[in-house]
DNA sequence: TAGGCCATCTGGTCCT
DNA sequence: AGGACCAGATGGCCTA
């Protein structure tokens, strides 16, 4: 796709087209030896301005092939990051690929309920932590035995109905707490948090994304 | 077919 | 000057 930027400077460049100046027509007065000199030292220049030119935009093209090259690399570098973090986010089935925004957002909510578990197991150090439960959380098409409500589609209503631990959603003003606060759509995404409490899980920062067992 | 997700290209801006 | 980072545009692929 041609810029505009490039455009003008083809523009420009075509401006300074030495044929363009050459065929000026009509008949001629006898050319002085200065005049001639004059006329070479032009075309000379014309031409080393259009060659310049040319080199220029090959140096141009070559800078923007190299930055491209380089964006590339960029671009897969931080996806073999977010590859990563796929990679210690528990997800059920295992071979799930969350997306890159569920991917974010999925690990941000897992660190806020890792932090949570740490800080409750502090104030209670009495009292076992509830059992492990598996989270299972279905992508359409793909329901859980559980069977629970899809968070896209009604997650105003699973989190009216949540525990009122679910205030930890909303009371954390940098915690958005509903689908709308993210503009998310309908996709469900599919997670199994294997060791965490569901509470935690469901009343996390992201809680929109996860529904009630 | 519309919408979501993704990779890539591109130009602009900031930093070293 | 060159590289890193960013956001917008575009087109391809996939799914409901």
């Amino acid at each position: 796709m041609p810029s505009a930027p490039e455009t003008r400077y083809s523009a420009a460049e075509n401006s300074g087209d030495v044929s363009s100046r050459l065929d000026s027509g009509g008949p001629r007065a006898p050319e002085q030896p200065e005049e001639a000199a004059g006329r070479k030292q032009r075309l000379r220049r014309g031409r080393c301005r259009a060659r310049s030119e040319a080199a220029l935009h090959t140096l141009r093209r070559s800078r923007r092939v190299k930055a491209n090259d380089r964006e590339r690399n960029r671009m897969h570098h931080l996806n073999a990051a977010l590859d990563e973090l796929r990679g210690v986010l528990p997800t059920f089935p295992e071979d799930t690929k969350l997306t890159k925004i569920e991917t974010l957002r999925f690990a941000h909510n897992y660190i806020w309920a890792l932090s949570e578990t740490l800080r409750l197991a502090e104030q209670r150090p009495r009292k076992a932590p509830p059992p492990p439960r598996d989270l299972l959380l279905p992508r359409p098409g793909s329901r859980s035995p559980a069977g629970p409500p899809s968070p896209g589609s009604d997650a105003g209503s699973w989190l009216s109905a949540a525990s009122p631990s679910l205030s930890a959603c909303t009371s954390d003003p940098s915690s958005p707490a509903t689908s709308e606060d993210y503009g998310y759509g309908p996709r469900e995404p599919l997670f199994a948090c294997h060791g965490l409490p569901g509470e935690l899980l469901r009343s996390g920062p992201c809680c929109a994304r996860y529904p009630p067992l």
